[in-house]
DNA sequence: TCTGGGGTCCTAGGACCC
DNA sequence: TCTGGGGTCCTAGGACCC
């Protein structure tokens, strides 16, 4: 018996939340945060929720579902810092606080017992701290592992607190549809439900070996594991940022695109974005991969190992563009691009003494002052010449 | 005016090496 | 001449999460 206590806390319709704090005249109205033209809902009061308006939903859809809901513009700063002074608040309770994403994150409370008291307690104390300190509510879980208390905190939505003891974890997951298991998504859903199961109960008394033959083997082994309440896995205090294993940067075209061009000079504007943050991130990476997705939303991507990391965005830009030429397109209605930057290191421990007396150099150089220029006078205080013409 | 942008992890086949 | 297996890297695609 492991004996672990696990809090999964989760704020409450974030980024609405965050709106309303600073816009109270929106309370009890259906409010959602949500992209311009080609956007998505991106989070929904639970008014607007009423109405049928969900997260991931075409905006257009959730405007015609609830015409009157109030929408607002994403404001990714006012998140980000929010977050951050709730991850503050986390912080004072255990040295173990894993961030999920920005509102939610995994709190190890096996330890603080004896130092703070009944974890009851101490989860309640922090939901209250978080609402009078920053005018946020949340829902937290409270079970024996991660995976039970995540799905906990989902059940006390809204602004709740739920405790699953070791002794009660079958009862509470079993009778749950297996389409609100975290892990399980449509495409695994259908699969299940094909097979007859409908509930984690069902999951959790079939046999491996015809889950796995279904869903392949690690896949089909870890949610019999999870289904039966089993979740082995160790919290680490890292912040997602901190072990990024790729970054990349995509966009949507407000319209589809035909003309090659203009697909190029977005891609600048990609590698740019990306080679930016990978050098901030003092991280240079090796595959660079291209993503494309066309007017009738299929996909697909081509990527290409370079011999040498880098961080320089003409040498991705020029990769990219290399990839999608590549692939001799014609008359393509393109709907989005992106470009993602894979096998990081730390620049650091890249020698730069082989490309010392290289071309590359004055580039780099060059690239540092941009850097520079961008970091005292904003994002956009110094662009390449063919970013400022508009398609 | 249907369907964002940021990610992680898994699978599978082929190349290549031992 | 025939017959192996395992490990790693690269590439493409897909599922999933927030």
């Amino acid at each position: 018996m492991s004996g672990r206590v696990i809090a999964h806390l989760d704020l409450d319709a974030f980024y609405v939340s965050v709106e309303l704090r600073r816009r109270p005249e929106l309370r009890g109205r259906p409010v959602f945060v949500g992209g311009q033209h080609r956007g998505v809902v991106l989070s929904a009061s639970y008014e607007a929720r009423a109405r049928g308006v969900r997260s991931a939903m075409p905006s257009v859809t959730a405007r015609r579902l609830c015409p009157e809901a109030i929408v607002v513009q994403p404001d990714m700063e006012a998140y980000v810092e929010a977050s951050r002074a709730v991850f503050a608040i986390m912080d004072t309770v255990t040295d173990v606080v894993e961030g999920a994403s920005v509102d939610e994150a995994y709190l190890d409370l096996t330890a603080t017992r004896s130092r703070l008291g009944r974890p009851e307690q101490v989860v309640a104390d922090l939901r209250a701290r978080i609402l009078s300190e920053q005018g946020l509510p949340c829902s937290v879980g409270l079970a024996p592992n991660p995976f039970v208390a995540k799905m906990a905190s989902v059940a006390a939505k809204p602004d709740g607190m739920l405790v699953v003891p070791q002794g009660r974890v079958t009862d509470f997951l079993w009778p749950l549809p297996v389409e609100q298991m975290w892990g399980v998504g449509e495409s695994t859903a259908a699969t299940l439900n094909w097979l007859g199961l409908r509930t984690i109960g069902d999951l959790a008394r079939t046999a491996p070996a015809t889950l796995q033959r279904a869903l392949g083997p690690r896949q089909g082994e870890k949610l019999v594991d999870l289904a039966n309440g089993r979740d082995p896995r160790r919290l680490t205090d890292r912040r997602p940022e901190e072990h990024e294993r790729s970054i990349g940067a995509q966009e949507t075209f407000p319209a589809d695109v035909y003309d090659p061009e203009v697909v190029h000079r977005e891609l600048l504007r990609l590698a740019e974005r990306t080679s930016a943050r990978l050098r901030r991130a003092r991280l240079v990476g090796r595959t660079v991969t291209l993503s494309l997705r066309f007017a009738n939303f299929s996909a697909l991507t081509r990527s290409m190992t370079l011999t040498e990391p880098t961080d320089l965005t003409d040498e991705i830009h020029r990769r990219a563009v290399s990839l999608y030429d590549r692939l001799g397109l014609q008359r393509a209605r393109v709907r989005q691009v992106g470009i993602r930057m894979e096998g990081l290191r730390d620049s650091a421990t890249v020698s730069t003494q082989a490309d010392l007396f290289t071309p590359d150099q004055g580039w780099r150089e060059a690239t540092a002052a941009i850097d520079r220029a961008n970091l005292r006078f904003g994002p956009h205080a110094v662009q390449r010449a063919s970013l400022t013409r508009t398609w």
